[in-house]
DNA sequence: CCTTGACCTGGAGCGCACTCCAGGTTGTTC
DNA sequence: GAACAACCTGGAGTGCGCTCCAGGTCAAGG
């Protein structure tokens, strides 16, 4: 019965910090930027995250990453945030996402060739190991 | 007998941003910024850049759009102009590039997956075309 | 009580890689 | 010779994604 928001336990801030490697500023960022809802608070105004949360913060991570911008990742949000009313205009995103990840990939591929066709060049490394 | 400067055509600033796709601006940021060397004049001033230049911005943008930083863009530039003393700084300047690189593409790879993953939970596009 | 430390808020500041601008010169075209 | 386009310089401005700061609240420990 707990398909959205899983009652369990729920994060400080800090213990955020610990599981996703992101910092309170960023979280904080995150938050008043659209990308986490609304964040639950204890009686004295602190920050109380969810489980899923965590999971989440690294979505973002790793979308924010491989280049998606702040706004993309809001609008990504505030689709998720509108239901299943949304579902195409989301997997459209991240279709389009997905795409801008596999060029980045092949630019890398280039990349790499590039570099290793240089590499070539400098024969005295050519087949040995440097000290 | 053109080992270093092929004294070929020269190459006007408008030339160049049509060969680079790099803008005038941009061009003259590299050149300030060390990353291009003593860029030739005109007899009234005006830049001439050589056939080779426009390589080696191709070579600088490729290096930058895999996340190389302009300092060590610069590093790598004032090591190439001092000659082949500099190979096995270069040379492990380009190596560790490489790395960087190939990181990137393994952090690429996780993304993707991680957007496969997300797209096959929208069952209603699972298989078809959408319209 | 007083300190300590985790947290709060709104807003300012930062680093990077450009990008734009004002004001001026040169050289070609009508 | 006037207008125009391409170029020059030094320096200021921009956008993004954080990151930091001042000043304050609250709860627990000594």
């Amino acid at each position: 019965m707990d398909t959205t928001e899983a009652t369990g336990k729920l994060l400080t801030p800090q213990e955020m910090v610990e599981r996703t490697g992101v910092s309170v500023d960023t979280l904080r960022y995150y938050e008043r930027e659209g990308l986490l809802g609304a964040v639950q608070r204890a009686s004295n105004g602190h920050r109380r995250y969810l489980e899923n949360d965590v999971l989440w913060v690294q979505v973002l991570r790793c979308l924010r990453e491989t280049g998606m911008s702040m706004e993309d990742l809001r609008r990504y949000c505030e689709l998720g945030a509108a239901g299943e009313a949304t579902d195409a205009a989301r997997y459209e995103l991240l279709l389009a996402h997905r795409r801008v990840v596999e060029q980045q990939m092949r630019d890398l591929e280039a990349a790499l060739e590039l570099i290793e066709h240089k590499l070539a060049h400098y024969p005295q490394h050519h087949t040995g190991r440097s000290t």
